[in-house]
DNA sequence: TTTTTTAATGTGTTCGAGCACATTTTTATT
DNA sequence: AATAAAAATGTGCTCGAACACATTAAAAAA
């Protein structure tokens, strides 16, 4: 019993050439239905699986991936995501894999349709994107689906049926996750606040997803807790800090605050002097959470790995132009639970 | 300016035969000075990598990964290890990856031994293995060495040079992210246990290390913490049950334990009976754990991914015998944190 | 039956690296 | 200068899949 069947070990075992094989596996047709039965009588028998990287040598072919994501100057919590492309062009750059990047600011729609119909106008293979904005993702998933280009997201969600792959966390459990830790930490009792903190709205289903597990959780378990929810966002002209300090200004008697998006360290930057007994619980390990994570001011951050996310969105992809490993339609990543020890093993 | 170039090209550029290059860059020799400057200066211009596909499907070799690690059957911990070879197995059942288990008992240095006398005896490309004993991994690193096999170790760590690829956690930080759990569950004063609780106790340098950690976090901080260790094995005919409840009668007033093997599920067993208040941290995602963690009888778990951990290890060495990626020497993997609400999406 | 058309099958080349072998050039020897 | 020996260089094949093209066999038309 041999391992891995060659083209040639087929023509031999039907007695037919190559060709013939190579036609009844590509179904070229013109094969007589005599060749036609030898041959699929020896394919059943062996399963053949075609040698990927013969067919990666012949193919020869230069792929194309788009990614469409958001300036990282603009939020410095998609920085490590270029950092995963930096390597992953590294790794791939001998297999003939060329990254695009269609950068566009979070804040605007106009700008992320500008980047996706520059990056669509050059054929890719493939576009990851993270889908932001929703109308407007959806439209360039649908244009993708068109144009026969596979379509991949990343961090956020969209529904269409016809995403090829689709990597992130489960926003809800995410959630799920801040309240136990505060359960954990205040027991049965106590006032909660959510904290939507942005700089826009737009497209904020993420946060809203987040929320509602938060809530969940203690509602499951009915537990005695006091949940408000706080929009804040940046007024213009005021300054964002000063925002966040008349808010915190106007509320006491918060034994935890929930902020579902990176934005923590705003509010640790303040929390000393308005609620020094306040527990704040927040999302990503930018630079500015880590410092106050390591002044005690951030108990917990919930890390979401931007970076692998994006690393294995592409090395999926990647493989799967490859050397035809099939794409994972969906792939829900940890809920990784960060405190001051081990945050620097997330970092690398 | 090309991106990638073939020997032919080079050759072309040089103006001698693709032979020529090929001595040169594999220094085989046979090579007149005129052409080995021609070649050179060309060679120096436009930095020539090999196309890592022509040279695998060229090779066309079989490799030989032996791997030894503890019988799941005796303890839980290392099943997920299995899952990871299979999934490598699969993914690259085409590329020519042979992976033979060298399978020992977690208890007897003998059967270690054995196990890694007859995975070596077949001349392997690599020998992965999980060195739980350290003078015998040491001889196994060494024989390895010398027969020019690629070494790697996974889950513990010996002290050997010539190791080419280290994967595991930080044991000394996974202490002290216990440590700061406790502080933040229990406040700046309190009374906590270290609990080595294991059947055997050769090589038990990794719960050294965590219990190390465990102090110096206190220590560090200067926290007023009494922490007191136990260590508490299986004695013959009496039932490890029994003698964890025999332990846990003659302790009191302990606000934590701390336990530094994957056994704390003994300990939550009858963790309500006798200390109702206390609190549980202990090791991995065994299923024993997972129900008492659901059971808030644990109160987090530190999961240290063997199957990520083989998974890595495997995948690193295959690539580099397949497509001449370099070994990772040493890779630190992240310290998981694990409450009821996370656990599932590590456990895919 | 012979010729034409169409269907079926086989052969040969390519991808790039790597190495065996053949050929050519240079150097040494008589 | 002729020949032998050694050194240098070039050619051609392999790995396996894929496809273009050539060849052969069978069916249709004359």
């Amino acid at each position: 019993m041999k391992e891995n069947y060659t083209i040639k070990d087929i023509a031999e075992l039907a007695g037919v050439s190559k060709g013939t094989v190579d036609r009844v596996i590509h179904k070229r047709g013109k094969v007589s239905p005599k060749a036609l039965e030898q041959v699929n009588k020896v394919l059943d028998k062996i399963e053949y699986k075609p040698n990927p990287i013969a067919k990666s040598l012949k193919n020869n072919k230069i792929y194309n991936i788009a990614i469409l994501l958001p300036d990282a100057d603009a939020d410095p919590y998609w920085l490590p995501c270029y950092e995963a492309i930096k390597q992953v062009e590294q790794e791939f750059s001998h297999f003939g894999i060329k990254i695009n990047k269609g950068v566009f600011k979070p804040k605007s729609t106009k700008s992320f349709t500008k980047a996706a119909d520059l990056v669509i106008a050059e054929k890719p293979d493939a576009v990851l994107m993270v889908p932001l904005f929703y109308k407007e993702a959806e439209h360039v998933a649908k244009m993708c689906v068109a144009a026969g280009i596979k379509i991949a997201t990343f961090n956020n969600y969209i529904k269409e049926p016809h995403i090829n792959l689709e990597i992130g966390q489960d926003l809800f459990q995410s959630g799920r996750v801040a309240a136990k830790l505060f359960n954990m930490l205040l027991g049965n009792k106590a006032t909660l606040a959510v904290l939507h903190i942005d700089e826009a709205f737009q497209n904020a289903s993420h946060m809203q997803e987040k929320e509602r597990g938060f809530k969940d959780y203690f509602a499951q378990k009915e537990l005695a807790y006091t949940i408000n929810v706080h929009n804040i966002k940046k007024e213009s002209k005021i300054p964002f800090d000063q925002t966040i300090e008349n808010f915190l200004k106007s509320i006491d008697d918060v034994d935890g605050l929930f902020v579902t998006t990176s934005k923590a360290y705003l509010l640790a930057n303040h929390i000393a002097a308005y609620l020094p007994k306040s527990l704040i619980i927040g999302y990503d390990l930018v630079a500015e959470n880590i410092k106050y994570l390591e002044e005690d001011k951030i108990a917990f951050l919930i890390h979401q790995d931007p970076k692998k996310q994006v690393y294995l969105s592409l090395t999926n992809l990647i493989e799967f132009f490859l050397f035809d490993k099939p794409l994972q339609e969906s792939l829900t990543l940890p809920i990784d639970i960060i405190n001051t020890e081990n945050y620097p093993q997330y970092l690398n």
